[in-house]
DNA sequence: TGCGGTCGTCCCTCTATGCGGTACACCACC
DNA sequence: GGTGGTGTACCGCATAGAGGGACGACCGCA
C-alpha cells in the first residue's frame, strides 16, 4: 500500500499519530518514544521485524529509529540482533527521581510507618493518569528495590491515586479524569467518571482514600496525600495488605497512622517555608501546564 | 559532505550534529536526547531560555522539542515553567534493568560477599565507555537504593570497568578504548591508552582488576568479571573500601573472595546452558553491533 | 503609570530532511 | 537451490520541521 496519507483504515502514520494532538509535532521523536514503550511492554527483546509489526511501521522507518536510539544508548541490541531498552534510561530515570529527591526526604517517616503497621508501604507520585511507585518498604524483610518500583497503576483504582487526585486543583482533576480510559480489573473497580467524582468527595471529607480490592481481589490499600505549601497533593503514601488483615474494622486505625505519617512528611518538606528561590516546588508532577 | 547549510562558524545545527556520524539521522530525536542529557546534568530545573542557551538552539526549535517531550512525559514542567526529567524515564529505566534481570539473579551471592568482606559491594555493567552501577550492598547497614545506583563512572578508572573491559572481544575493546576521553581524577588515574592496555593485560593474567585510588584518593576497589557462556564479561562485581582497610597486604585475600563470588554467579547464570532460545544472552550490553 | 528588558508562545515560509519504496545480502530450513 | 525470513543500503520526492520574527505577559525600575 502506498497509502501514506489517505482516509483508509489504519495507515502506519495515522496510527502513530493518533495519540498526538497538540500543535507541536516531531514525528521522529514521538515514534521513538512509542518504540520505547513497545519495548518496555515486551518481556523478551524484539527484532526489527517484530517492532515493525507491532507498530505498523515501515521497515526502513523503524530501522532508522532503532539505529538512532541505539546510538543514544536508549536501546541496546542483543547479539541476536534484537532490541531492548538501554541502560541510559536507567541512568536518566534515576537522575529524574534524584532531582525530585522526594524519596530520600520521605524515607525515615515512611519506614517508621511500615514498622508500625507491619504491612507493605508505598510512596508514589502522580504522572498524568497513573501513579508511579517511587519507593516501597516491606516490614520484616530486607529493604531493597523491588521490581514493582518504577512501575505504575491507574489513578482511579489505587488508594494513592485517589488520594492525590482528590487534592488537586479543580482544572487538574478535570483534565486528568477526562483522559482516563476506565478498565474493569475486578468487580469492585470504579468504572465511571461519576463514581470516581463521588468517591473523590468522600476522600476529601475523610482525608484518606481506600482501594477496596479495586485492582486486585484480596488486596486492600489505604492511602493519604503529601501536601506542598499550597495544600495541593504532590505525592502519596499507602499501606497495602490482604483483606484478611486490613479489615473494615481496623481500616480507620490504620488510616489514622497513615494520615499522621503524611502530616509529618508534609510538614518536614517545609510546606510553609518556600525558601529555595527558583526551585519552589520541585516535587509537583504537573499535569498539562 | 552535504554540509547541509553553510561553512560558517558553529551554526546551532552543526553543533547539534557534531556528535552524530552514523548514516542514519533523526535530528529531532537526537536533539531531544541531548535535551534530556542537559536536563540530567543540571541540578535545578531549567527554563526554555536556559536550555536554548546551553544547547545553542533557536527558541522555537527548543520549544517544540520540549512540548513533545512533555507530552511524552519524558520531561516535566514545574509550576514556574521550568523543565526537568520526567518520571516516565524512571518507569522505562526500571523496565530496562528488569528485562535484563541481572540484579535479582545475582543478588544472593552478591549479598553474601558483602557480609563476608564487610565492605561495600557493587554490581555494574558496561555501557559504551562507562560502568553503570546496577546494585549495591553496604554491610551492616540497611540495604536500599542509594542515589549512586543508576549513576556511572568511566571504564578506565574503576575496577569493574577494567575487569569487564579486559574480558571483551578484541574489537570491542578497541572500539571502547578508542572512544574514551581520558580525564585525570587523581594523580594515580590511568590517563593513556597505552597504560590502560598494559593494565588490561595484568587484569587478564590475574583475573581481577584493582582501582588503586584512580578515581578518588583514599578509595581502593577490587573488581572481577561475571561471564556469559562464551567467557565474555557481561557484568562485574567489586568491593570498595578505604585504603586503610583494603591494604596492599590483604588485596589478594579479598580478590580471591570476589573471584569466587563471580565464579559462582557466572555458573549460576547457566553459562554453558544456552537454553532460553531467543533470549540467549539477555545480559550482554553490546557495544556497537 | 509608562518604559525597556526578558520571558514563553505562536505562526509562517522555504528547503533540507527523513519517509516509503525498492534492491540487495544474508541466513536457515525444507 | 529454491523459498521464506531476516537486516541493511540507497534514492527521489513530499512534507516535516528549522529558524526568523511578531506578539503579549510579566517583571523591576524610575
Amino acid at each position: 500500500m502506498t497509502a501514506s496519507l489517505n482516509t483508509s483504515i489504519a495507515t502506519p502514520l495515522s496510527e502513530a499519530l493518533a495519540k498526538t494532538d497538540g500543535p507541536y509535532q516531531l514525528h521522529g521523536l514521538e515514534r521513538a518514544v512509542s518504540v520505547l514503550e513497545v519495548l518496555s511492554e515486551s518481556e523478551a527483546p524484539l527484532s526489527l521485524a517484530e517492532i515493525c509489526h507491532r507498530m505498523n511501521l515501515h521497515k526502513s522507518t523503524a530501522h532508522r529509529s532503532l539505529m538512532v536510539l541505539e546510538r543514544s544508548a536508549l536501546i541496546e541490541r542483543t547479539p541476536e540482533n534484537r532490541f531492548r531498552l538501554g541502560l541510559k534510561l536507567y541512568e536518566l530515570g534515576n537522575r529524574a527521581v534524584e532531582q525530585i529527591d522526594l524519596r530520600a526526604r520521605v524515607y525515615p517517616f515512611f519506614r517508621r510507618l511500615a514498622m508500625d503497621v507491619r504491612e507493605t508501604v508505598h510512596l508514589g507520585v502522580l504522572q498524568k493518569t497513573s501513579v508511579v511507585y517511587v519507593d516501597k518498604v516491606e516490614p520484616n524483610r530486607r529493604i531493597c528495590m523491588s521490581s514493582k518500583i518504577g512501575s505504575s497503576n491507574p489513578v482511579y483504582c489505587t488508594s494513592m491515586g485517589k488520594a492525590m487526585l482528590a487534592f488537586q486543583p479543580e482544572e487538574t482533576i478535570e483534565k486528568i479524569v477526562s483522559s482516563i480510559r476506565f478498565t474493569r480489573y475486578t468487580p469492585k473497580t470504579l468504572c465511571s467518571r461519576e463514581k470516581l467524582f463521588e468517591h473523590l468527595e468522600t476522600v476529601r471529607r475523610r482525608g484518606y482514600a481506600i482501594d477496596d480490592e479495586e485492582i486486585e481481589l484480596g488486596v486492600r490499600c489505604i492511602g493519604a496525600p503529601i501536601f506542598n505549601e499550597d495544600r495541593w497533593a504532590i505525592a502519596a503514601v499507602s499501606v497495602s495488605g490482604p483483606t484478611s488483615r486490613i479489615t473494615p474494622k481496623n481500616v480507620r486505625a490504620i488510616a489514622q497512622r497513615v494520615l499522621t505519617c503524611c502530616r509529618e512528611i508534609s510538614a518536614s518538606l517545609g510546606m510553609r517555608a518556600k525558601k529555595k528561590s527558583h526551585v519552589a516546588s520541585p516535587f509537583l508532577t504537573h499535569y498539562g501546564s
